[in-house]
DNA sequence: TCATCTGACTTTCGG
DNA sequence: TCCGAAAGTCAG
């Protein structure tokens, strides 16, 4: 095909043009009928029909299996009529903990620690064993802990201003005639004042819990479940459920309402507990122990066997992290925590959600609302009813995780949630700690001639254009350009395309690009443009976001309906690659060049004795396709031209010139070309069944239908590009975390480039590792993944981030 | 009346 | 072509 041809298809509509053989396979595939209908969604959130939904279509799936949809046999629709019961009702701490540990990421990822998993496993046995065992001996000591409770809330230190431990009224108290109960239900106890046999104890009931129900209480009081204001207040300590073992009930796993079973899930014997972790002076002999053991609790909690739930949980881990101080590799301990996160949940349900409060998911799966009690009372609120609100959410918390967690496993989503996105959190936390070194002394230089450079051009415009106008105005330089100028008449040939929703000229590049012949003023608007651009968002924007001379980003795991990651503050995904030339404003000219190459990733440099690591999938959206659709030619593409890349291949065959011929643009060029066609042609689910609620799909709306379609294939190969990434990231995380002498720190990811941190000494050993690990990504048996074209891996390092080498693999790697 | 905030819109950077 | 973040203008 000529790559001309294709060119020609763009900017018109590809659903009605002709679609290359790979689209063409690609919406036969989707309209055999499994697109998800958002009528059927809707219904099936609601409902749990959804299970007899998937089983009366799994035949329908299974019947091709080597079309997309084959990923069913290893969905949730192979439920048996027991397992449909069981799943419409809430699941058990221990029945959600069994599961996450059987999907453990460790097991599935990384074959060295396939023990992890047995030893888990035993140890839920031992503890299982041991449970009856102690029984008895648990009530007592649990009575022994109350009544140091007590004892304690009465001493005048604990009735400190920030956590009063006095008896609150609380609606139990008069059914319960037991001193005992009274002080365990919702009231907290501040772990710094036990006695040492009353934290032996404590320790103690945090092994045997069977769940743990976590937030993070910040110094205006509010908590993670509550804090609809833009979070400025730090971390003050940390509130814990701590939920004992229920005898197994039969009956509350067979009814399917929640509402009523709240209270079911908890009883007396569940204690609430407050660790503090600020304002410890370590000169204090008695603070020093209070800091001791609050780390130890944590250090508990972390590798915890049981399920630790927490809305927020990179926030809880970030918390832990700065608590026990982010030196000496510490970072590795938080490695392995699994922590149960709704708002993450919710999004694999409906990735559309825009960020949900923790209100807004008890209403959307509870279906009731907060009774805050500190908001109608204005005024003074009583410690203890804070607090008891702190105690009554955390209940909400855990049986919001639990019926999300049933709806994952109906949806399909449960392996998703567990292999990928819950390792992902930790990560996501060291990351987040982990502070990036900026250039700052040569910011402020580029800054400053930015902003020389702005004037100048600012002045040339006034001047071509005759009169003074604010040049970042669009409306303001489209009356220059189209209004005063007329520049569109000029060229009677000329195709004015007109912004989106009020049909206006536009003054887009493209636009400017074609206007260039007919005037100056495009041209310089281009320039002003692009310096503007590198000015405002790479260096003054960085500038912003710095602290102490670096930057670090914050990640959402959830801001995307694809699954890829975002960042912000700054989004160290979006910094431009290539490197930009400027002419040097008068002020700043020498004798020297006349041009000044400025580019915005160098100005990310490594800390002292450490390199920048850059690993890269190659073309790894169309890899994925090209396994996707079985595409013959695309495979091939693959196949053959193993070392060469993709795009300069595609352009010399297009153009019918050697591959040493073909220029950078050119390369841009076909890059655009192929992904226009490749998004405009899928299925609804990555290859790990991520999945995404399309809008309904109309017959009689082409464009709406066209667009829903394109949707989808964006869906799938982006999706699946994610998850495969995702998967690199945990695994490299998982064998750094676990190895001995290892110290690479993962700094960023942009989507299909990971950046790492590394000590000089260190760089060809990782190097090796990384290699390995994303180069086996192709087949991950766990997953039934086969891709059937190789995936390629770049590896560059340097000590700058815009300034990487191509890195030779380590001479005879393991 | 003036200052500030908010949301819609456009553009440009990344993949 | 899709998915993002960010910065800017402008009207309300």
């Amino acid at each position: 095909v000529k790559m001309e041809d294709y060119e020609a298809f763009i900017g018109f509509d590809l659903y009605e043009t002709a679609l290359s053989s790979v689209a063409q396979k690609i919406l036969s595939a989707m309209r055999s009928g499994d697109l998800v209908d958002s009528k059927n969604w809707e219904e099936s959130t609601k409902t749990t029909k959804v299970t007899a939904k998937d089983k009366k279509n799994q035949p329908l799936e299974t019947k091709n299996p080597n079309s997309l949809t084959s990923r069913a046999s290893r969905g949730p629709i192979k439920l048996s009529s027991q397992s449909v019961t069981q799943l419409t009702g809430q699941m058990s701490a221990d029945q959600v903990w069994k599961s996450v540990t059987s999907l453990a990421p460790c097991s599935s990822l990384i074959p060295q620690c396939n023990q992890k998993t047995s030893v888990l496993q035993q140890m839920e046995q031992k503890r299982k064993h041991c449970l009856k065992e102690n029984m008895n001996n648990e009530h007592e000591q649990s009575m022994n802990l109350k009544r140091k409770n007590i004892t304690c809330s009465s001493s005048p230190e604990t009735t400190s201003k920030h956590m009063p431990l006095e008896k609150d009224s609380c609606e139990d108290d008069t059914c319960l005639n037991s001193e005992d109960s009274r002080a365990f239900r919702n009231q907290l106890c501040d772990v710094r004042y036990l006695d040492d046999l009353s934290k032996l104890q404590l320790m103690e009931v945090l092994n045997q819990a069977a769940g743990l129900v976590v937030t993070l209480l910040y110094k205006d009081g509010s908590t993670q479940l509550r804090d609809n204001q833009a979070r400025t207040s730090s971390v003050k300590g940390i509130v814990m459920l701590l939920k004992s073992h229920i005898e197994e009930d039969s009956s509350s796993l067979s009814s399917p309402t929640c509402g009523g079973a709240l209270e079911k899930n908890f009883n007396s014997t569940d204690r609430y507990i407050y660790i503090q972790t600020e304002h410890f002076f370590l000169w204090d002999q008695e603070q020093v122990a209070q800091h001791l053991f609050a780390r130890r609790m944590l250090l508990q909690t972390l590798k915890c066997k049981c399920p630790v739930i927490c809305f927020n949980a990179k926030n809880f881990v970030k918390a832990v992290l700065q608590f026990l101080g982010d030196d000496h590799g510490n970072w590795k301990q938080v490695a392995d925590f699994v922590g149960l996160d709704p708002r993450i949940a919710a999004w694999l349900i409906d990735p559309s959600d825009a960020i949900p409060s923790f209100e807004d998911l008890v209403a959307k799966y509870l279906g009731k609302s907060i009774v805050d009690k500190t908001r109608s009372t204005c005024g003074n609120i009583s410690q203890s009813i804070v607090n008891q609100n702190v105690c009554v959410n955390l209940k909400i918390l855990y049986s919001l995780m639990m019926d999300l967690c049933s709806k994952l496993k109906v949806y399909g989503l449960w392996q998703l949630f567990c292999t990928l996105e819950l390792p992902l959190i930790p990560i996501l936390a060291v990351m987040e700690n982990h502070k990036i070194q900026v250039n700052q002394e040569e910011m402020e230089k580029i800054s400053a001639l930015l902003g020389a450079r702005l004037k100048e051009l600012e002045q040339e415009a006034h001047f071509v254009a005759g009169e003074q106008f604010l040049i970042t105005s669009n409306n303001q330089l489209r009356e220059v350009l189209f209004g005063k100028l007329k520049l569109h008449l000029r060229n009677q040939r000329m195709h004015l395309p007109r912004t989106g929703l009020h049909q206006q000229p536009s003054t887009s590049e493209a636009v400017l690009n074609s206007l260039q012949d007919l005037h100056p003023l495009p041209k310089i608007i281009l320039e002003y443009r692009q310096v503007h651009k590198i000015k405002s968002t790479f260096i003054d924007g960085l500038l912003a976001c710095m602290k102490k001379g670096s930057v670090s980003s914050t990640w959402n795991q959830t801001g995307t309906v694809t699954g890829r990651l975002s960042a912000k503050h700054p989004n160290i995904q979006g910094i431009s690659k290539h490197p930009i030339q400027i002419s040097k404003p008068q002020t700043f000219k020498g004798k020297e060049e006349e041009t000044v190459t400025i580019s915005p990733r160098a100005l990310f440099v490594s800390s002292k004795g450490h390199t920048f690591l850059a690993a890269d999938f190659s073309q790894i959206e169309l890899r994925i396709l090209a396994h996707l659709s079985g595409d013959p030619e695309l495979l091939k593409l693959f196949q053959e031209s193993d070392r060469v890349d993709v795009f300069s291949t595609l352009t010399s065959q297009w153009k019918n010139i050697p591959v040493k011929h073909v220029t950078h643009a050119d390369r841009e060029q076909t890059k655009k070309v192929v992904y226009s066609v490749v998004y405009g042609a899928g299925y609804v689910t990555s290859i790990m069944g991520r999945r995404r609620p399309l809008p309904r799909i109309c017959a009689q709306n082409q464009q709406l239908r066209a667009q829903a379609e394109r949707q989808a294939v964006n869906f799938v190969v982006q999706g699946s590009a994610a998850d495969l990434c995702k998967m690199a990231m945990i695994r490299i995380f998982a064998a750094v975390a676990t190895s001995p002498t290892l110290t690479a720190r993962l700094v960023a990811q942009i989507h299909d480039e990971l950046l790492f941190e590394v000590e000089d000494t260190q760089v060809s050993e990782f190097a090796a590792l990384v290699r390995g690990i994303m180069e086996s990504l192709q087949q991950v048996q766990t997953l039934e993944l086969q891709l059937q074209v190789p995936l390629k891996v770049n590896l560059s390092a340097g000590p700058s981030w815009g300034d990487l080498a191509p890195l030779q693999e380590a001479p005879n790697s393991a």
